[in-house]
DNA sequence: TTTTATTTACGATTTTTTTCGTAGGTAAGG
DNA sequence: CCTTACCTACGAAAAAAATCGTAAATAAAA
């Protein structure tokens, strides 16, 4: 079986993702642990909606020893980068430009960020001309 | 009634939204065609969400006329902010520089649009340094 | 060894979102 | 007037997502 060609990872498969693309695989243990810092469902919950990923082809679980070990199949830069367009079309009707306005004006981003940011405009135009 | 704190429309809701911004008050027929440009959904199952829509307070209907008026009662940049900080959480973990970094990268964005951000870029620099 | 704790398996339920069919009303065209 | 077209109302159902309870297996603790 093959992956989907635009896997579209629901918020709570996206929440857990998150946790295993931070810290590696992991187990449901943790994964639960991790989540319930934030939102508060039961362990079974975590443990069903992981395994309906392993079913989906986003996980892989090694079950060699009991508490089955989860890895993500999904490349969390081509994951973000699918959400991403998507977003940019459903919230922004695809002006890229908007977005970005609002994601910088509003959130605190280091000056070293905002500096790469720069680097990248200087490339983009370069090219562009 | 008050608007609830956090309004979360729904991807179709959205759509919807995404119309009347663009197109100010409408009717359900005019959305509909315009929906039916990218999707394909039935005339009530759009005019059901938009009264569900307007039951949330999200919209509101003027019935004066046999086919109702509805315009949106949430602003387009409200919302857009609140989906953007919510979206950002989420798949990028709060890195909003990421974000922008992936958006620039991927889309085609005018030299104008680039140069509109550079001129933030300039702003934010300047009162943060 | 017995008890307790932890883990997966499984099935079912609940909740949310989306979709549609049908009925009843109103206008418009002939 | 009669027929056709279009609109909303309403209820229901289908689809998708999230949640949970319980049982069975396994390991750890006592």
């Amino acid at each position: 079986m093959t992956l989907s060609q635009t896997p579209k990872p629901t918020e709570a498969e996206l929440e857990i993702l998150q946790v295993l693309w931070q810290y590696g695989p992991s187990t449901v243990r943790f994964v639960h642990e991790e989540l319930s810092k934030t939102k508060d469902a039961g362990y079974t919950t975590t443990l069903k909606i992981m395994q309906l990923m392993t079913e989906k082809g986003m996980l892989e679980a090694d079950k060699s020893s009991r508490s089955h070990i989860f890895k993500p199949l999904l490349q969390e830069e081509d994951t973000q980068q699918q959400l991403l367009n998507r977003f940019l079309d459903t919230a922004f009707r695809g002006s890229a430009s908007k977005l970005v306005m609002q994601a910088l004006g509003n959130s605190r981003t280091s000056k070293e960020e905002l500096d790469e940011i720069r680097d990248l405009l200087d490339k983009l135009e370069g090219g562009a001309k």
